[in-house]
DNA sequence: GCATGATGCTT
DNA sequence: TGCGAGCATCATGCA
């Protein structure tokens, strides 16, 4: 057995930075002072590392060669361990022997703590180092205590809790600047400097307190946690972990397909280039609004075509009615316009997903591997980064054509994809939020609530012009519901539904005529917000919102809401899956969504296993209390996520 | 080099 | 009176 006297021993042989440095000393007195009681057993720390990015290795660019580095190392492992009489700080560095006794400590005895935990513990995997206790971490923590306006980093919360430490970080700041400039200077790449380069001295003193300060939030945001918000701080525990797993999964993406996809898009796009060049007369950066929108006013497009807010624009949402409803009585404008949209809409593609994934991919293998940050939103929804892989699109815009990018996601060999979707959540709890029983009884009969809105709140006059103007009422109103659930007025409606403002006027006014309850909620935030400052979601979660923003309120109670729910599924499918013998595993969570891979059988297991999984989503105290069978769609495919289909399972 | 704004993709 | 939550790209202006 290993006791922390042990540790303390060595420490004691070791280097005493703390001793002479006055940063440290301000920590110990902040500490005496205020009396803060540590958990018994309990440790925090802090991994300091030479690289960021995970899965993905950094690249340096040397002469005319790129280098890969897989660069994510552990150099040094910050301790602040409490003892009775004492906080001790340790900084150990990489080849130290106090090293390998702080990889000890962590691996053996009593709760541990650290700020993000999610980055430290993935860190700690990659780099073997084993951490046997479940993890507190106080960003998690931070974010449900306070409210989510704001960012937490570290040096953020400090400024909350202790403001008189908040300048720890200056130092290792400004040296680190200055040794950047210095490598600079002498012609090494960037990215090639970290923090591994700076003085052992200066590192020291930056990083000690820096678990410090994590063992001091720890002790005085714990017990609230306990008191107050159990079951929403456990929970998020379990997704930490869960999140953790799915990172380190990574999806498969097909490189080959990939590059074909792309070379087509770039092939298409040299045409419609040169087209454009020649119908403004020159060549400009098509990537740059100012410069469209000069050869826009060149070309004399009536300026209040492109003015909103009253300034000029070259918003999409703008520019497509003008071409499709011949705004500008200008054949060759139209011309214009239409091809730099077509060209806008490949640079996308190409720009911001396939070249990026397929470069990501490349360098591991044909994986894919991201960031799943399930705790740093202000609504508690799950973010997922690094790639962003929650806005791949569905459709080519203006073509309407599938895209090609989901068909580059494929499956696994030997393995199928299911796709389980819940269908409409945030309609249906904004329904039960206001107490529209039109929509939860549409809902519950199997009817699409869309179809029934529409009935409901449009008169014939308004169905009829966006049957000829907008096309299909059910989607039109799908945005329009949406839209005040956003808490949009009369301009956003507009420009939401692409119609002009009285039209706008009058369809939402209709709305809002025939659903009172939504008046009626917005009016009991707003009056929430003025005397007690926040409002509720169904799991007690507070939103901490300024009433001049009030029409925010609405879509944080509901989007806060359904997150929670997706993280109860998550765990709860989670729970199943390990459970059974599937060897079925989630790979990622897309807002209403949970992707999930399973190896290839028959029909029989397979549409348990969907059946499982579902009951698992519906089988949620907060919906069955409120008598809601959310419906959940689930959707399969064994080659990529393109050519998913529908299955029944029922 | 960095911060900011404009734009566009998801739900 | 009012457009929710995200993430990623590129251009531009400033230091």
């Amino acid at each position: 057995m290993y006791t922390k006297p042990d540790i303390l021993e060595l420490y004691d042989k070791a280097i005493r930075i703390n001793k002479s440095c006055p940063d440290h000393r301000r920590a110990f007195d902040y500490w005496m002072q205020h009396n803060n009681k540590a958990p018994e057993q309990s440790l925090s720390f802090d991994t300091e590392t030479t690289g960021i990015s995970f899965g993905v290795p950094s690249m340096l660019h040397i002469g005319n060669t790129d280098i890969k580095v897989y660069n994510i190392k552990v150099f040094g492992i910050s301790l602040a361990i409490p003892t009775r009489k004492r906080i001790v700080l340790i900084w150990a560095r990489l080849g130290t022997d106090l090293f390998d006794e702080a990889v000890k400590l962590l691996g053996i005895c009593g709760q541990k703590v650290a700020h993000n935990a999610r980055y430290d513990l993935r860190v700690c995997k990659i780099n073997s180092i084993k951490i046997t206790e479940e993890t507190h971490c106080t960003l998690t923590a931070a974010r449900i205590y306070w409210d989510r306006r704001q960012r937490f980093g570290l040096q953020p919360l400090c400024e909350i809790i202790c403001p008189e430490l908040s300048d720890w970080e200056l130092a290792v700041k400004s040296e680190s600047r200055r040794i950047k400039s210095k490598y600079t200077r002498a012609g090494y790449p960037k990215g090639y400097i970290n923090y591994s380069f700076i003085s052992d001295k200066i590192m020291a003193e930056y990083s000690m307190i820096d678990s410090f300060l994590c063992l001091m939030i720890h002790c005085m945001i714990h017990p609230r946690m306990q008191d107050t918000y159990e079951e929403v701080y456990t929970r998020e525990q379990k997704v930490l972990k869960l999140a953790l797993k799915m990172e380190q999964q990574g999806l498969q993406y097909d490189c080959r397909k990939s590059l074909i996809e792309e070379r087509k898009f770039n092939k298409k796009a040299v045409i419609l280039e040169k087209q454009l060049y020649k119908i403004a007369g020159e060549e400009f950066n098509i990537k740059s609004p100012a410069q469209v929108l000069s050869i826009l006013l060149k070309l004399k497009i009536p300026v209040k075509l492109i003015t909103a807010d009253s300034e000029l624009s070259t918003d999409k949402n703008l520019l497509e009615p003008i071409v499709d409803h011949k705004l500008w009585k200008n054949e060759k404008g139209l011309l214009f316009l239409e091809t730099l949209l077509n060209i806008k809409a490949i640079y996308k593609q190409v720009y911001s997903y396939l070249i990026p994934l397929r470069k990501r991919a490349m360098y591991n293998n044909g994986k894919i591997y991201c960031n799943i940050n399930a705790t740093d939103t202000r609504t508690g929804r799950t973010a997922v980064t690094d790639p962003g892989l929650q806005t791949i699109p569905r459709l080519i815009s203006r073509r309407k054509r599938k895209n090609p990018i989901r068909s580059c996601f494929i499956c696994r060999p030997g393995y199928w994809n299911y796709h389980f979707d819940y269908a409409q959540i945030e309609m249906i709890f904004y329904a039960v939020l206001i107490g529209e029983t039109r929509i939860i009884d549409a809902y519950n009969e199997g009817r699409d609530i869309y179809t029934e809105i529409a009935q409901f709140t449009c008169s014939e006059e308004d169905l009829e012009y966006i049957r000829k103007t907008l096309g299909d009422p059910r989607q039109q109103l799908k945005h329009l519901s949406l839209a005040v659930l956003y808490g949009a007025g009369v301009p956003g409606t507009a420009k939401i539904l692409q119609m002009p403002k009285d039209r706008a006027a009058s369809l939402l006014a209709g709305y809002l005529e025939a659903c009172p309850l939504v008046v009626e909620y917005r009016n009991q935030c707003k009056h929430e917000l003025y005397t007690k400052g926040y409002v509720e979601d169904f799991f007690g979660r507070r939103y901490h919102i300024e009433p001049g923003q009030a029409y925010k309120a609405p879509n944080a109670v509901v989007q806060g809401s359904c997150a929670q729910i997706l993280k109860i599924a998550l765990i709860q499918i989670n729970e199943y899956l390990e459970t059974s013998s599937d060897r079925a595993r989630i790979l990622i969570p897309e807002h209403d969504e949970f992707i999930t891979e399973r190896p290839s059988a028959d029909r029989d297991t397979e549409i348990l296993f969907c059946r499982n999984v579902v009951s698992a989503m519906q089988n949620i105290k907060q919906l069955t209390d409120r008598r809601l069978k959310i419906r959940v769609d689930v959707e399969r495919t064994k080659t990529n996520w393109e050519a998913k289909k529908k299955l029944e399972i029922s």
